[in-house]
RNA sequence: GGUAGGUUAUCCAAGUGGCUAAAGGGUGCAGACUGUAAAUCUGUCGGCUAACGCCUUCAAUGGUUCGAAUCCAUUACCUACCA
């Protein structure tokens, strides 16, 4: 199978230039790159699915190339976005770059003897290119009217509300100009990239073919949407971050079990590398017993073992005490298990004991504020450990509460938990 | 540089002197139903308080007034049109 047919099967082509020639191209190892930027100090989720796609074409033997922006990151990208960005600073963004870049390293094979990844910061050949050569050799390329035709661009040139500064607007450039550096001294051939890159990735093509008289090719992932139409990998929280220290192991693997039976087929094909026929199996499984979960568990298995694969079994583990029942068995080595990987707390004893509950609440994180903890309570989402939820919000932290004298479990509604442990 | 409009709570958005902690909607959180799903229904959604109530908030500062999110002045930021 090509990775044209692999990728169309899991529904990863959202549009591609020449489909024809891509095909025939593709039949040899080529070169090819995706761009990251340097938002912020973690990818997240939604990064996943352009850089799985590198490493899918890595697997079937081409050679992948992951450009971190260092250069495009300082600028923000217009593209899908509603309104102007804040710049970065130089050190946060010197921050971001370090942290990203580790983390493509752990998704890509740098070591693979016929087609090694490489990793490739675009500020290496932007910053020092002066602003006059830029614009006399690159700019000249471009046509205004054309760029303003761009998606990414009209779409902010009609927003009365926002606007677009002449910064933003030159963004596709810079991008453009990151696909000729890479076709013209690495042979890169073809850009992949979200499908609000389109009009970015396209630009670059037409600037390899004026500068450097070649043919090059973009692909196209689609946005990942769920099936309520919110945004993916974005919860209350906020995103949701390849770094555990940003998105603990286990609210990690919490998020994908949480995925909607819907979306959970669709997800299996564009975040694991399970075959075909594994998929098929578990989308058998699941239509016959959607309460069983065995696609979301096979899911946030797979991720897991991607994401965080020092952790096996840690996840499955922990989600088993948390929202299992045999509660009073637990020994205190799964106690300390579950501090480590789930929300905890430490705090001292003789001030945990006598604690309003309220004020604990809060400190655990579970409510905001004491006002809202009361609220909590009284609508009857708290419990201590696996009693049944507390009536009244005047309780007190008694001895009786500390487990093996010393852990007590806070819960708030089904989903939310801190391990306290006294000190 | 000129002119006009804007800035309200987590987001959108009403509110143009007292009845306004501030309508409505979204999101979120909790409850019921379930499968840690979806849909639906219910409650809740600035802070403190057991509660009466008190405090802080409508871009910022200063003012008018018994009383201001609402009126005036200055400043900042955003947007549009004109030059």
């Amino acid at each position: 199978m090509s990775i044209i047919d692999e990728l169309k099967w899991r529904g990863l082509v959202a549009d591609c230039t020449d489909a024809a020639e891509l095909e025939k191209k593709i039949a040899a190892p080529v070169t090819l790159y995706c761009g990251f930027d340097p938002t912020a100090d973690s990818l997240h989720v939604g990064n996943l699915v352009p850089l799985l796609a590198l490493r899918r074409f890595q697997l079937l033997g081409h050679h992948p190339i992951a450009v971190a922006g260092g250069a495009t990151g300082s600028i923000g990208d217009p593209s899908g976005k509603t309104a102007e960005r804040q710049l970065l600073t130089k050190e946060i963004l010197d921050h971001n770059i370090v942290s990203v870049k580790v983390q493509l390293a752990k998704l890509l094979d740098f070591e693979a003897k016929q087609n090694p990844a490489r990793l490739v910061d675009n500020a290496s050949w932007t910053q020092n290119i002066s602003f006059l050569d830029f614009l006399r050799d690159i700019g000249k390329h471009f046509s205004v009217n054309q760029m303003v035709a761009k998606e990414s661009v009209r779409a902010r040139m009609e927003d009365r509300e926002v606007g677009i500064s002449y910064t933003e607007f030159s963004y596709m450039l810079l991008q453009a100009f990151d696909f000729m550096v890479l076709c013209r001294d690495q042979n890169c051939e073809l850009q992949i990239g979200g499908s609000d890159q389109w009009g970015n990735i396209t630009a670059g093509i037409d600037l390899c073919r004026k500068k450097l008289g070649k043919t090059v090719f973009g692909l196209t992932l689609p946005l990942i949407t769920n099936a309520d139409g919110s945004k993916f990998g974005k919860t209350a929280a906020g995103a949701i971050w390849l770094d555990p220290n940003k998105t603990s192991v286990e609210d990690f693997y919490q998020f994908w079990i949480r995925t909607d039976d819907r979306d959970v087929i669709r997800y299996l094909k564009f975040f694991t590398f399970l075959s075909r026929d594994e998929i098929e199996d578990l989308e058998q499984q699941h239509k016959s017993k959607p309460e069983a979960r065995i696609a979301h568990q096979a899911l946030a298995k797979e991720l897991r073992n991607l994401i965080h694969p020092s952790t096996a079994g840690v996840a499955e583990r922990a989600s088993k005490i948390l929202f299992g029942t045999h509660f009073e068995n637990y020994t205190s080595d799964d106690w300390e298990f579950l501090a480590k990987y789930s929300h905890s707390l430490e705090v001292e004893k003789a001030k945990l004991i006598g604690m309003p509950l309220v004020e604990l609440l809060v400190l655990a994180g579970l409510s905001p504020s004491k006002g809202q903890a009361r609220k909590d309570i009284e609508g009857r989402g708290i419990s201590i450990n696996n009693n049944p939820p507390l009536p009244n919000f005047g309780y007190i932290i008694q001895a009786g509460d500390l487990q093996l004298d010393k852990y007590l479990r806070l819960r708030k509604g089904k989903k939310n938990y801190v391990v306290v442990t006294a000190k």
